[in-house]
RNA sequence: GCCCGAGUGGCGGAAUUGGUAGACGCGUCGGUCUCAAAAACCGAUGAGGUAACACUCGUGCCGGUUCGAUCCCGGCCUCGGGUACCA
């Protein structure tokens, strides 16, 4: 029988279906090991060859531990809600539930084509009600809790409301954002409506007025994850600033932990780069500046308190809320005209002349806490609401920003510290600040002389001795907007009552998202579950808004472990024995979202007791992304002709994507080409040696680019094993590259070759049970050691060459025995599980291959006698000579000299010295 | 701009981190089998050089450390990713 791969891979998709064998259990003596994927949002354009990449990899992995005796749990499910899916009901009124519903169905097809050992009875689907009770449970929870920063833990908001009724506010330390302080007795006096909402700035999942990303286009706020260079990441849709009331998540509190925590992550350096950068610690102080004439303060942050005595000018934001109070009246409408249009501009026109220097002066002064000079308040839009305390003390001589702004108003400009090397200079004639973290200070009082690093916690101490200011650490990260004004999300489980948010009680949960007649924003310009009919809680109208993209995906690993559980988010005793992922595959996009959420959700349901681990992810791997190899025709302007890639400089052209299955080999294939479009039919070609040529260039896989590469074709060609083992061989994981079936005959070819290795040349199954000769053994136990120790680092790469290597020696060795070929098909097994399966039955085996013993290397077999040296002679190597292992390094010294060829090198002088490396090299310095 | 990561044959990549650069595969060329083709198998394949050896040069560029550098150090160039007035 030849290699059918399509009777075998059909064959035991049905066996491992059937038989669910991969169906993890609860209970085991078996040590357990969690591989988990990014689960998939069910986009419309199905999956393609890029998606792959992962799941194979962690399926490998998965598979291999199965092999050494553990108890592994793989699952799959879908992140089901989204905007996607939503902005196909807008266009075609149907229903997102039903969209996804097909989705997910072609999606569950093609992931069973690539013989992944999923556990489907564990799968969940974030849109389903039966999941997203839990999503909605756990934000009740993170509304009833807030953040002890002393204990460095989420605590029940009645633990608060207990503190404030027997101290008040004296001596807590907790994450807000109120700066009110009062006393017990203050606290009870307080009405029901004040008391709630002070209770609503310690809250974890809070409402506020804040600054938000809303995109008008998509009708939605956006997370800052959400929007890169002021547009939406889906869709591409502008964004703007806007004052709104929201529900957030205060993520920041956690800041510190998810920081830390990254020390005890296996991962990338780029990944804990990029999250360490978006959490964006910085250590400075927090110093109030008196204002003249005022009994307010003006608070600032600063990284560097040292430049104190370089302070010549003041900044507050545009929306700085002291403005109003500080401005003076003759400059009252110049200020006005200036915060009006830096607050309307959008995010977009902002980041676009970040260069221009704009601002405005208030009238105000500040009065410096040392020297009391008076320093002039300014206002502007270079300076951000949103970091430290929208305000600072701008130090012109050391910072780039306040410099370019003092040169543009002409303000003073004062050198307080000579970078080590250099001279005190005229700042008249600088062109730019100095940047100084090591260098010594001048013009500034008692910390002059003082190196940067001593002047600072020199002016910590003393501001913190005179009581207006302290050391502190601020962060960049900012807190999750969770609301959005969509319809297909988890609907929040709030109602209001006088305009105060109300959590349902738990037993009310699910809130099911209502059926609405359409899913768009009322005339009014609310969210679309406004439309839905008695949206009421007991005559209480629910809240309009729904949660984000993100929300069901915080916790999915956790339910994983008890999917069908209907009275908790998950089990103690399942959480006690998976604990948590040990090993997380997906992409590098999802690191400052999904990762930084999850991880701080986690943590939140480990400080309430729930999740037994701190972190969810112990080791996590980025898979490169797949790139598209795009096709271009060359359409000469203003014509109906195309001209080939070699000769299209000689006309002027449009380049036009075509699409990669009319071409192969970049020529083009013109009778289909003409065929698929209306407009092309009457196309004419300009052929270059009788064939049209196509240009092409690597970019993202997409279905607008005409360059998707399908999986199921290439399972329909060759098969999933060698798709699986394809994808594998070219290259490391986590490098990118564009996808290239060149190549895949390779591996075709080797999957035959090591189907005819259990068979005759007549092709019928042949084994022997004859002993194995040295040689034989020799072969097998290298190659079960190599893939052993390639597959615990995920070198798939390399294991595929060692498959390869080791066919081709075994066929040398014209092997056929079985105690050969047998355990080299369980090694084989998790790479391409069908054809070992069926190679398994064959060699007479009942159970499934899946959990088979993963065989053990015997250093006996790998043992040599002798070496085979290189023999360098300063350095350059120039010929190999074989010694025995053991041998002495005199006597091979003395071997090595002595040999025809040393003689040629050493032209009769005496060797310098000579460098021998057991087991290595051998180098004679001439 | 700042912060990460990467540059190796015609191509994907290997060298498990200081010790024989180019494993394995693709492609190309030549051969066997065949009426022919496909499949399969065998051989060659970094560049220069040679009849063939020999030899010389070669891991983005320049320099350094070392007996020895793709690997370590300093400077530069190119590409990819992150970030964008973060005080």
């Amino acid at each position: 029988m030849e290699y059918n791969f399509k009777e075998i891979e059909e064959k035991w998709r049905r066996y491992w279906a059937a038989n669910k064998s991969f169906k993890a259990d609860n209970n085991s003596s078996k040590p357990k090991y969690y591989v988990l994927d990014m689960f998939p949002y069910p986009s419309g354009a199905g999956l393609h060859v890029g998606h792959p990449l992962g799941y194979i990899a962690s399926d490998i992995y998965a598979r291999y531990k199965r092999l050494k005796g553990f108890n592994v749990l793989h699952p799959m499910g879908y992140d089901a809600f989204g905007l996607p899916a939503e902005q196909y009901a807008i266009e075609t009124g149907q229903h997102p539930a039903v969209t996804t519903e097909i989705n997910i169905k072609r999606y569950r097809e093609q992931l069973d084509k690539l013989g992944l050992s999923f556990d489907w009875d564990r799968e969940v689907r974030t849109c389903e009600p039966a999941y997203y009770k839990w999503t909605q449970w756990c934000f009740i929870q993170l509304y009833n809790s807030c953040y002890c920063n002393q204990a460095q833990k989420a605590i029940s908001i009645s633990e608060l409301i207990n503190a404030f009724e027997t101290t008040g506010t004296e001596g807590l330390d907790m994450a807000t954002n109120s700066k009110l302080t009062f006393t017990a007795e203050e606290w009870k006096n307080k009405s029901e409506e004040e008391q709630q909402s002070i209770l609503m700035d310690y809250r974890l999942a809070y409402l506020s007025d804040c600054m938000v990303n809303w995109c008008p286009k998509l009708g939605t706020v956006l997370a800052n994850d959400e929007v890169v260079n002021g547009s939406s990441v889906r869709g591409g849709c502008p964004v703007e600033r806007k004052l709104m009331r929201q529900w957030s998540l205060r993520i920041t509190a956690y800041a510190e932990r998810l920081l830390k925590g990254l020390e005890h992550i296996d991962c990338s350096d780029s990944l804990k780069e990029i999250q360490r950068n978006w959490i964006g610690r910085s250590e400075g102080a927090f110093i109030q500046f008196p204002i003249q004439n005022n009994s307010q303060t003006l608070d600032v942050f600063t990284t560097r308190p040292d430049t104190i005595f370089g302070v010549s000018f003041m900044v507050l934001c545009p929306e700085h809320p002291l403005i109003k109070q500080l401005t003076t009246l003759e400059r009252k409408e110049e200020v006005d005209k200036y915060v009006c249009w830096a607050k309307n501009r959008c995010e977009r026109e902002r980041m676009a002349d970040v260069k221009k220097v704009s601002g405005v002066f208030t009238g105000a002064y500040a009065v410096h806490p040392f020297s009391k000079e008076h320093i002039p308040v300014w206002v502007a839009d270079y300076v951000l609401a949103g970091y430290g305390t929208g305000a600072i003390m701008a130090v012109p001589a050391h910072d780039s920003r306040d410099f370019a702004f003092a040169r543009h108003f002409n303000l003073p400009i004062v050198q307080v510290i000579v970078p080590n090397g250099e001279k005190h200079e005229d700042t008249s004639t600088w062109e730019e600040a100095k940047d100084s973290k090591d260098g010594y200070c001048i013009n500034s009082d008692f910390i002059n002389n003082l190196p940067v690093n001593k002047a600072i916690p020199e002016i910590i101490a003393k501001v913190k001795s005179m009581n207006i200011g302290y050391g502190t650490v601020n962060y960049r990260l900012r807190d999750a907007i969770f609301s959005r004004q969509r319809y297909w999300g988890e609907p929040f489980p709030v109602y209001f009552k006088e305009c105060i948010p109300y959590v349902l009680p738990e037993n009310e949960l699910p809130l099911v998202l209502p059926e609405v007649d359409a899913y768009l924003p009322t005339e009014l310009g609310e969210p679309p579950l406004a439309r839905a009919k008695n949206w009421t809680y007991k005559g209480f109208p629910l809240d309009y808004n729904t949660m984000p993209g993100f929300a069901g995906s915080n916790a999915y690993y956790l339910r994983y472990m008890d999917p069908h559980n209907d009275q908790a988010y998950f089990s103690k005793e399942a959480n006690q024995y998976w604990r948590n992922v040990d090993l997380y595959v997906g992409g590098l996009e999802h690191a400052t979202g999904h990762l930084l959420y999850s991880r701080f959700w986690n943590k939140f349901l480990y400080d309430i007791g729930l999740a037994c681990e701190d972190e969810p992810f112990q080791k996590i791997v980025n898979q490169g992304m797949i790139q598209g190899r795009s096709n271009f025709v060359y359409r000469i302007i203003g014509t109906n002709t195309y001209v080939s890639y070699h000769l299209k400089d000689s006309y002027e052209t449009d380049a036009i994507h075509v699409d990669i299955n009319l071409v192969d080999n970049d020529v083009l294939d013109t009778d289909a080409f003409r065929k698929r479009h209306k407009s092309c039919e009457a196309a004419e070609f300009i052929l270059e040696d009788g064939k049209y040529i196509c240009g092409y260039e690597i970019e993202k896989m997409s279905k607008s680019l005409y360059n998707v590469q399908n999986p199921d074709d290439i399972v329909e060609k060759y098969g999933a094993d060698t798709l699986r083992m394809y994808e594998m061989f070219l290259g490391p994981i986590e490098q990118s590259k564009p996808w290239d079936t060149k190549g895949i005959e390779g591996v075709f070819r080797f999957l035959k070759k090591f189907w005819r290795l259990y068979h005759t040349a007549e092709n019928t199954f042949n084994v022997s049970e004859h002993e194995p000769v040295f040689d034989e053994w020799k072969v097998l136990h290298k190659t079960i050691k190599k893939i052993e120790e390639d597959i615990e680092r995920m070198s798939y790469n390399t294991s595929v060459s060692t498959f390869m290597i080791c066919t081709n020696e075994l066929m040398d060795l014209k092997c056929d025995k079985k105690a050969i070929l047998e355990p080299l098909c369980i090694l084989l097994s998790p790479f391409a599980p069908h054809i070992t399966e069926e190679l398994w039955e064959m060699l007479g085996h009942t159970e499934s291959i899946s959990y088979a013993p993963f065989p053990i290397w015997e250093e006996k077999y790998l043992i040599e006698n002798t070496y085979n040296y290189p023999v360098s002679f300063n350095g350059k190597m120039r010929f190999v000579m074989s010694l025995p292992v053991d041998m002495s390094k005199e006597e091979m010294e003395k071997s090595v000299l002595s040999a025809p060829e040393a003689q040629k090198w050493l032209q009769g002088n005496q060797p310098k010295k000579i460098i021998i490396v057991p087991k290595k090299i051998v180098n004679i310095v001439v």
